[in-house]
Formats: structure tokens, sequence, C-alpha cells
DNA sequence: TCGCCACATAACGATATAGCAACATAATTT
DNA sequence: AAATTATGTTGCTATATCGTTATGTGGCGA
């Protein structure tokens, strides 16, 4: 077996890396994408399904969807006449989970200091 | 001591949190500001240093660096002339390191079905 | 074949943001 | 105080992106 692995301490990273790291995030990046992610948690849901439960218009989440199909986050596959969408990254539940947590503890910590004053 | 606590399933997110979250992503999502944070990753730098190292201009860094602070993602503190930036939230850390992790899975993954023929 | 259904795509106006350049400000030094 | 240094801020242009309206398209039934 070949040698030589996990010899660099992972300095800095490359721009192609960058980018495509930015791109990622840039999918999480919009409260409408956010939604429907949170959403799909849940489970499969076929487009109609998410274009009603998220209420917004068919081309804005469809439009939403291609870009989370073309960042990985989720996929899709046809069944007869209908589409169904479904997370294909874990990535994602990890990722929300973690920001969601991060933010309760922020917004307490805030409410705490509300006692005090706040440098808001 | 006040008992009800994670009672709920924790369904749907509501606006409010989709739009504090989408905020913290997005903070992400700029090439330029993760340049930045990698940067910092090794320790604290002054803005100047960041100028450098980023090869930016020292407006842009300076824009760049006001959003994360106000994302809460770095803070400063000033000594003498100088600003010095920090790491404020460890979940930087550990967003950056899933999600390099995860492009090089799928990275590697791809590498390997180019032996059979690529989707992309 | 004709139309319909579920969805994708295109075209468009409105808003946001990256990067540059020029200027403003605060702390030091002389 | 004036000059200098280290940052922050503002105007500007170019580009990107959200949401809407209109139109295209593939699969199915009559």
């Amino acid at each position: 077996m070949p040698r030589k692995k996990k010899i660099e301490p992972k300095k800095e990273l490359s721009p192609l890396a960058l980018n495509l790291i930015a791109k990622r995030f840039r999918a999480l990046s919009e409260p409408m994408r956010l939604r429907l992610l949170n959403i799909l948690m849940q489970g499969e849901k076929t487009v109609g399904q998410l274009v009603a439960a998220s209420a917004s218009s068919q081309a804005n989440v469809s439009k939403h969807l291609s870009v989370l199909r073309e960042a990985g986050m989720i996929a899709m596959r046809k069944e007869g006449l209908t589409s169904i969408c479904f997370i294909a990254d874990p990535i994602v539940n990890e990722l929300c989970e973690m920001m969601c947590t991060r933010l309760r503890e922020e917004m307490e910590s805030k409410a705490r200091n509300l006692t005090f004053g706040d440098e808001a």
C-alpha cells in the first residue's frame, strides 16, 4: 500500500477549493432554499408539494431546487409525471443543526445580557 | 426548576430563524471571506497582515471583515494603532472542515467514476 | 392525435454585492 | 500641531440573483 498520506498540516486552501466551498455555502445562504431543505428534512416531497408547502411560485421553487441540486444538496427522481426531491447530502442536516444550535446559544446569551445593557 | 423542555420534535423553522441562518451562511459564501477565515485559522492577524496575505486591496478586506464581524464569525481588538482579528466562533472551523472533507470525498468519488464515464 | 399535467426554462425588472478609487478618521511620532 | 500610519467609509460600476410572468417540454389519458 502507498504511504505518504496526511503529511501536510493543511495550510491554506487553493482558490479553486475556496470557490467550490463558497458555492456550497452560497446554496445555503437564502431563506427560501433553507425553507425547502427544512421541509425536505421531513422526508421526500414532490415539487408540487414543495410549492404548496413553501408558499411561493412554482417557477421560483423550481429554480431554487436546481440551485440546490447543482450544489449537490438534493437529488431528484422521476416517478411518472412527478419529480420527487430528497436530501442527497447528509451534511445539510448537520450544518443546519449546528447553525440553529449556535443561534439559540447566541440569542440566549444576548437575552441574559439585556439585564445589564446591550451593545447592539 | 422549570420543566417542559425538548418537547416539540423540531418541525419547521420560523421565517425569522431562516433569515438569521441564511445570513450566517451568506457570510461564508464568498471566496475572499473564506480566504480570510482560512488565514485566521493559523492564529490572530492584524488587518494589514490580512491585506498582505490575501492579495487584495485594503478597502476590500476591511469591508469583508466587517461582514464577518456582523455575522459574529470574527472579532477584533485594538492594540495601539493596529486592529487584531481573530475567529470568534468555533463553528467556523467545524463548518469549513466539514465542507472540505465533503468536497474531497465527492471529488475522489468523481475521479473513480471517470473510469466508466461521467455524468457531469 | 389532442390536450393536460407537473415541472423546467427564458426573459425581465429590481435589488444586492464585489472590487476599485478616493476620502475620512484615529492613534503615533516628530 | 503636522505628518504618518493603520483602518474605516463612501461613491461608483459591473455583475449576480431574487421573484414574477410567459413560454417550453415530456409523460399520460381520452
